[in-house]
DNA sequence: ATTAAAATCTAAACTTATTTAGTTTTTATT
DNA sequence: AATAAAAACTAAATAAGTTTAGATTTTAAT
């Protein structure tokens, strides 16, 4: 009934050959092995003949190596770790390895399982996370530095670590400065919080940065802290007690893409027309569909291509060197730019 | 220097027992071999302290079953997938399997390579796939037919098969007869070809039947097919002769959501305003930004959650059947929902 | 105190590859 | 033809678990 897997074995037999043999072929080290040119042909023929694939579980076991890298993000389908995903999955792929995509929900707890599991019996051989981790302490388990770990979009900064991120403080120093330049006097950050995530403090220092720079007052008002778990409620309680203040804000800055949304659904909701009212809107992260939403948004777009592809490389240059035992970290920070749709 | 792991043998030794039962209680059979209670849980109590980890290879290779399950989708960065691919993710972890994501990028033979990888060596317990296929005829390969495989988005209909998709047609009829009750007269239907897809050749099916009943004529003018591999340029030119034909259209319906987005570039590059125009816009697929995007879109909206779930627990499903060898099919069809932003 | 029955536990086989440490065969040299 | 060197190949160990078949030990019954 079911049909049965062809195995080395078989391939040796047919062939009367040794399995060693026939796996030395597969792998490519024939020549290194010496095994005669004819042999080797008569195996990749039997093989491609029988539809040999090998057994990944055993092959994994036996070397400890699966070829496999992980890939944890806090929620898969937001478009930013979407988009990264794919970039990671090609370059990846290309060097004859797979990815694995999982989400954490920006739960700490399930992401230290998934490492543990990943991590732990070399499920993986490397791992690729924008963590939701409050201090590197986790990373610092003795388990777990061996283990080749790529940060992207957020890093720890109290912890020596392998990182790629956008220049976030430059990048928000810019769209403020732009803001600024556009006139605006009285500009409303929202932030998420937990805030002590990388990203966002180096936003909001380089939001901060840029008001002192002009002179501009930054007081508690102009930076109100939404927590991720009740993000469109909070917004809207924001929205509604910031708008009808008497010293009326200008400016809207969300310092990531899920504020930003959840600011536009409250300016659905009160139907307000924030570009009638004279009020600007930016944001941190670059949408494609941003490019026809109403209000214009000035946006903070990542190179998202690059980070992708340069954490992918990253991993596996660490996977390469941990051979030589030298452990030095790399920590690649990368341009972003700014969108201006006026 | 390198810290080693814990394996089952640490533990048997520690405690004075064999491996066996060690791994029986790791396992939850102690009870059903017999294992003391005391003994159980002492192993219990050791496997925490040493913080043992089972090998993941070394379980699969033994067992067959390695709880992994694959997604296969065409691209991961679209937020049709990368949304299903969220729930699909939440449902099995709740089951206790994890998920690997893999983009196709539309190229059957590397949706052929990974299943071949996937399947023919028991590395996936399972499959969900949006199959870029034209037909089921790889799908019938001898290996395949005991692998549990469940499609999503598209079927191949010249297969039996397990799937689990949306109401393609009566979605794509019900947003036709949205449009015509509004006073549209000349709808042009962009397509995507290749067109075999079931998906899509359900919504035209759905479109064209619903002129008919209408007594509207649907003339080949009314229906255009744009290539996947050249989307922006090609709706570009549709767009450019559409508009400025003698017969006006007064709407575009657009099959999928990456269509819609290609013409919004055009409108945006051709400083088009289709409100202005009377022009309206309907899309299948709904993205939750189209809330803010000018002109208004009329939208298909599918169940994305609900997808995800029955393909996550459908494959479970046909994982537990397969000892019992009946082999039945189970198609699950679901329903849209217009949303109509007027 | 025996013996049978029940309760616990274990040795060894097994999963499928890779790798080590050889062995056998062929070729070259004298 | 004998020997050394090179080329081609292989048996067995190994990776880390699970499972089978059977061995002990304990308890219960006479």
């Amino acid at each position: 009934m079911a049909v049965k897997k062809t195995l080395l074995e078989d391939i040796a037999n047919q062939l009367n050959v040794s399995k060693t043999l026939v796996s030395m072929v597969i792998n490519g080290k024939g020549d290194s092995y010496g095994i005669g040119k004819k042999t080797q042909q008569l195996v990749l023929d039997k093989a491609l003949e029988m539809e040999y694939t090998p057994n990944v579980f055993a092959r994994a076991l036996r070397t400890g190596k699966s070829h496999l890298i992980a890939l944890l993000v806090a929620d898969i389908s937001n478009p930013y770790y979407s988009n990264i995903a794919k970039y990671v999955e090609k370059e990846l792929a290309e060097k004859g390895y797979n990815l694995m995509i999982c989400s954490t929900d920006e739960n700490t707890k399930k992401e230290e399982s998934l490492i543990s599991l990943f991590a732990e019996q070399q499920f993986m051989d490397g791992l690729i996370i924008a963590t939701t981790a409050i201090s590197g302490q986790y990373f610092e388990k003795e388990k777990l530095q061996n283990f080749p770990i790529v940060f992207i979009d957020r890093y720890l900064p109290d912890i020596k670590s392998n990182y790629v991120v956008a220049n976030n403080y430059q990048g928000s120093y810019e769209i403020t400065d732009l803001l600024i330049h556009k006139g605006c006097k009285n500009i409303l950050a929202l932030n998420i919080s937990p805030s002590y995530i990388s990203s966002l403090s180096e936003r909001i220092k380089g939001f901060k940065d840029c008001l002192e720079k002009h002179g501009m007052p930054c007081d508690k008002d102009n930076i109100v802290e939404i927590s991720f778990n009740d993000i469109q409620n909070e917004v809207r309680k924001t929205l509604v007690k910031a708008l009808k203040k008497d010293k009326k804000i200008d400016a809207i800055y969300t310092l990531n893409n899920n504020l930003a949304r959840a600011c536009l659904n409250v300016f659905n909701e009160l139907g307000f027309d924030a570009e009638k009212e004279g009020l600007r809107f930016a944001s941190f992260d670059d949408i494609s569909l941003f490019d026809f939403v109403k209000p214009n948004i000035l946006s903070v777009s990542q190179p998202i291509e690059q980070i992708g592809v340069e954490a992918a490389n990253l991993v596996l240059k660490i996977i390469d060197n941990k051979k030589s035992e030298q452990k030095q970290y790399e920590n690649i920070v990368l341009p972003t730019s700014i969108i201006s749709r006026l």
